[in-house]
RNA sequence: GGCCCGUUCGUCUAUCGGUUAGGACGCCAGGUUUUCAACCUGGAAAGACGAGUUCGAUUCUCGUACGGGCUACCA
């Protein structure tokens, strides 16, 4: 293994918003390179002009800045490179490596389809591999990698091992197109080098590129990174996970409520795996983390599971950092943040919150009794229990709390007494209470909420409800 | 069509030749309970198929099937 730092990228190419396997693939290079100390760097791959847009790449730079996955050094712009990449091609040209290529695209697109039709393959050999330069015309050219017709070319890939590929079938890739712009597949290599990275984590729709791609590293004299191409994730269904299977774009994750925390929990365990750790911190993550752990086959995205350990998370969270994460929800949903009041509540009551919410959301909604302002007005289900049989209990309940001590026996004991004196068990008038206390029919404890709201409110509430 | 990759409970996965094939989510049943959630106990649930190697295959090899990827002057 090479003593150089680890130095890992994300490449995404700015054409639309960060999806979430663009984001798993980005977690796993950022976490692979924390692991070891080394760099994550980030780089947008927009020399496809047509395609690229400065809103996407904004897109992506918030998806990652919300999950966390902080990258070393600026953000390198692949296409802001294109003269360097120019000179990498010429470079090959006169060493022997490369070729101009004078076939235009409706000559090779007639070849295509031709070999197509007749059932045989459509690997394009130019003609002007060999040619000489003097029989050249006067023409518009690409700069085609003159890749070796013999051999095989092998990936030794982290993930899925050893793959071979017969040189014959690899085709001499354009590397510089016939305006002078750099290819991708050129591109990704000259940059993978001038930025140092030793490991390339990716999508394994890329292993075939790897081949071709080899072959520019030696061309060049440059040393190969390690390979792993890690299998893509898929929808419910299987297939290939596309726009109808929704929820692409990670914020959309985002605004569904789930803590970054989570994401990054979830994701990670989406194809790699430390023995049997389903719930893990972002540091035991960036401790367990290595390529021996990620799987060979694609997986599906579980919505339940996804829900399962965003619960765990939230459950686990410190109260500020909840309080601070509701606080950034609001926002970034465009709904109203809460009052400095409002949040000081928030962070009393978070204990008999943060226990029964799998999202953001979720919380929120649980704090409805927080959150709303005397008159309460109860909802259908809240206004069926406040009957008049049970407004009387309460009307005996209301006045013993003005003296008993606010704490949750006593409460308890309370309420249990007045329970029985009416020759009923608490649960008969637990509904009641929380309808007057929340305008609701689901809550944390009565005796929680009561707690949290303080003595005065409590009783404000409750001679509310009881008119 | 050609090349490449993959295939363990419904889902995510453990297993690195010998296990009653383990865990998690979800599901079902029961318990607890102050609604929801949580929690506790129990349960159903898997090695795609066929050969071969081996004393012994989920594990190694080959084939088949199925799924996926690539096959652009896209990335």
């Amino acid at each position: 293994m090479p003593s150089r730092p680890v130095v890992t990228r994300f490449a995404p190419s700015p054409t639309g918003y960060l999806h979430i396997g663009g984001a798993r693939t980005a977690l796993f290079n950022w976490l692979f390179a924390r692991h070891h100390g080394g760099e994550f760097q980030l780089r947008i791959e927009d020399t496809d002009r047509a395609r690229s847009t400065p809103e996407a790449t904004a897109a992506i730079l918030r998806g990652m800045d919300w999950l966390g996955l902080d990258h070393d050094g600026d953000v390198v712009s692949q296409f802001a490179r294109a003269d360097r990449h120019a000179e990498v091609a010429h470079q090959m040209l006169d060493a022997g490596h490369a070729y101009k290529c004078f076939s235009t695209q409706e000559e090779i697109a007639a070849f295509r389809d031709a070999a197509k039709a007749d059932g045989k393959s459509t690997l394009f050999l130019s003609p002007w591999r060999d040619a000489a330069a003097d029989s050249h015309p006067d023409a518009p050219y690409v700069i085609r990698m003159k890749a070796p017709r013999d051999g095989q070319t092998v990936i030794d890939d982290q993930v899925q091992g050893p793959v071979k590929f017969e040189n014959k079938l690899l085709d001499d890739m354009i590397c510089l197109r016939s305006d002078g712009t750099p290819t991708y597949m050129l591109a990704v290599v000259v940059d993978d080098h001038d930025m140092g990275v030793t490991h390339v984590i990716r999508g394994d729709d890329h292993l075939n590129n790897a081949a071709r791609q080899t072959l520019v590293y030696t061309a060049m004299g440059w040393d190969v990174p390690v390979w792993a191409h890690i299998p893509l994730i898929h929808g419910p269904d299987g297939k290939k996970l596309s726009k109808r299977h929704g929820a692409l774009g990670v914020e959309e994750y985002q605004a569904m409520g789930y803590p970054a925390e989570a994401m990054r929990n979830y994701l990670a365990r989406l194809g790699w795996s430390h023995g049997n750790d389903e719930f893990f911190t972002t540091a035991q993550a960036i401790a367990w983390f290595g390529l021996d752990g990620i799987g060979k086959s694609p997986s599906r995205f579980d919505f339940k599971k996804l829900d399962n350990i965003s619960g765990q998370h939230i459950a686990a969270l410190e109260d500020q950092a909840l309080v601070d994460q509701i606080g950034a929800f609001l926002a970034v949903t465009g709904q109203p943040v809460l009052s400095d009041e409002q949040n000081k509540l928030m962070l009393r009551g978070m204990y008999c919150l943060k226990e029964r919410a799998k999202t953001i959301p979720l919380l929120i909604e649980k704090a409805e009794f927080i959150l709303t302002s005397r008159p309460i007005a109860p909802d259908e289900k809240a206004a069926k229990l406040l009957d008049s049989v049970s407004r009387g209990i309460l009307n005996q309940l209301t006045p013993l709390l003005q003296d008993v001590s606010w704490t949750r026996d006593t409460l308890e004991q309370v309420a249990t007494e007045v329970a029985e004196a009416n020759d009923a068990k608490f649960g008969k008038i637990a509904g009641p209470l929380r309808a007057a206390l929340a305008g609701r029919t689901t809550t944390p404890s009565v005796f929680d909420m009561m707690l949290v709201i303080g003595r005065e409110e409590t009783i404000a509430r409750l001679t509310d409800a009881i008119g």
